[in-house]
DNA sequence: GTAAAATTAGACGCCATTGTCTAAAACGTC
DNA sequence: GACGTTTTAGACAATGGCGTCTAATTTTAC
């Protein structure tokens, strides 16, 4: 019943180094073996030999496999979760050369959240597993892709307001984003691939294109940026 | 080694109606507890439940568990693959009231062969076992995603020669199609969910208008169709 | 009705895995 | 060097699933 979280504080200061490294050991390793062979498929053999730990050191720190289980994935949707904010965060605000800041931003949304260890990780635990734990995944949900179109909704909210973007439906705009961006890379994500640099970029750029026929302003589809940043701002 | 697929022929006619109920029965029960459980955590004797089945009937009909596991992929296959077929062949060729009849056709896409129980068997499995598998799933990549925005890539092609879009690259448009059509539905499609006949349309409606805003003829936009159809047929 | 084929229920051996237990070893602190 | 904690390797029982086998029962064709 320890706290996971907390990496080194409020303890008698004996081996917590030491214990931490085996901990996230054995995560790492569990959401490997978990990932690929799914939950019924992993032997907590094969987790221990992957994280180079004794089996009893396994039921040592969580009771039993659906603890583990549990734990794996909350920390990797913890982990997803603070990048996703990184890269929410570095969402184009200016209306200047907004093909490529845009273009720009759907590559890292798609590295850093989709197409890494751990977006590949949650989409095909979802699949498998959802529904046998229906609260986990749930937050999840809320959490992932739902606060992603929230917040892409907002933030292209904020581009039209300043008259970059001409958009009805924030947040009918915000899911199509996303799904264009992933237009291009839909097969090799479901087989779970990689896709390579110069995939990621003409994937991004093909939507983008797309994105802003439909929603840019006139002035932007010729090249002519409004230069309206400077006034709302 | 009995070819699965003859229906009713070319067996001395003893007692092939049985034995193929009992086979229909035992593919679909499979097919069932499969995609629920994974192929690890599927047990022969559910199955046999399921399809209310000895499990010895099982064990008479595939040699073993894998020989199943893939009869069942193949036969859920075939019949994703059927449907789509049919669902192409309904694609508007005329340029008349475009947006309202790509529409009904994203509806039928969706709905009969994205959102139905083959289609996300098929999704399931293939981020399941597609590593396990790969020349199981190679020939769905080819044949289902593949075939899907190839023949779409044509189609829409033949709309364009017609006058009814302004398209660069058929391909990207053929797949970002079909993107912007499960834009609205991907996070219930994940959870394994089926959307209901509003959402379908709702979806649809969103995706067709935002991709004849970046493809639609500037005559077609302002809903005054011209009408080349006629010439051209 | 009869014979052949298919199906059924059940038992069986085999193997992998889970989770526990124990004694020995390694580690860190004092 | 002593001590407490953690880790380790291995043994262990218990469970459950796979695949086989057999004898009894049902279905089907003729």
């Amino acid at each position: 019943m320890k706290d996971r979280m907390t990496p080194a504080v409020q303890m008698t200061g004996h081996t917590q180094r030491g214990q931490c490294a085996k901990r996230m050991s054995i995560l790492d390793a569990a959401a490997d073996v978990f990932c690929r062979q799914g939950f019924a498929g992993a032997s907590i053999d094969e987790i221990a030999a992957v994280a180079c730990v004794s089996r009893q050191t396994i039921y040592n720190h969580y009771r039993e496999k659906e603890t583990l289980f549990v734990a794996v994935v909350e920390d990797v949707m913890n982990r997803a979760n603070a990048m996703l904010f990184s890269v929410l965060s570095t969402f184009p605000d200016r209306a200047d050369n907004l093909e490529d800041e845009l273009t720009a931003f759907a590559v890292r949304l798609n590295k850093n959240c989709i197409c890494n260890h751990d977006g590949k990780f949650l989409r095909k635990l979802v699949q498998t597993e959802g529904e046998r734990y229906p609260h986990l995944f749930e937050s999840w949900r809320q959490q992932g892709p739902g606060k992603l179109t929230t917040a892409l909704s907002a933030l292209f909210g904020r581009l039209a307001h300043k008259g970059a973007l001409a958009i009805d439906d924030f947040d009918v705009a915000a899911r199509q984003f996303v799904a264009l961006g992933n237009a291009d890379l839909q097969m090799k994500i479901l087989l779970g691939g990689t896709p390579t640099d110069e995939e990621l970029e003409k994937a991004a750029r093909n939507a983008v294109r797309t994105f802003l026929k439909a929603y840019g302003r006139p002035a932007e589809k010729a090249g002519h940026p409004p230069q309206l940043a400077a006034i709302s701002g």
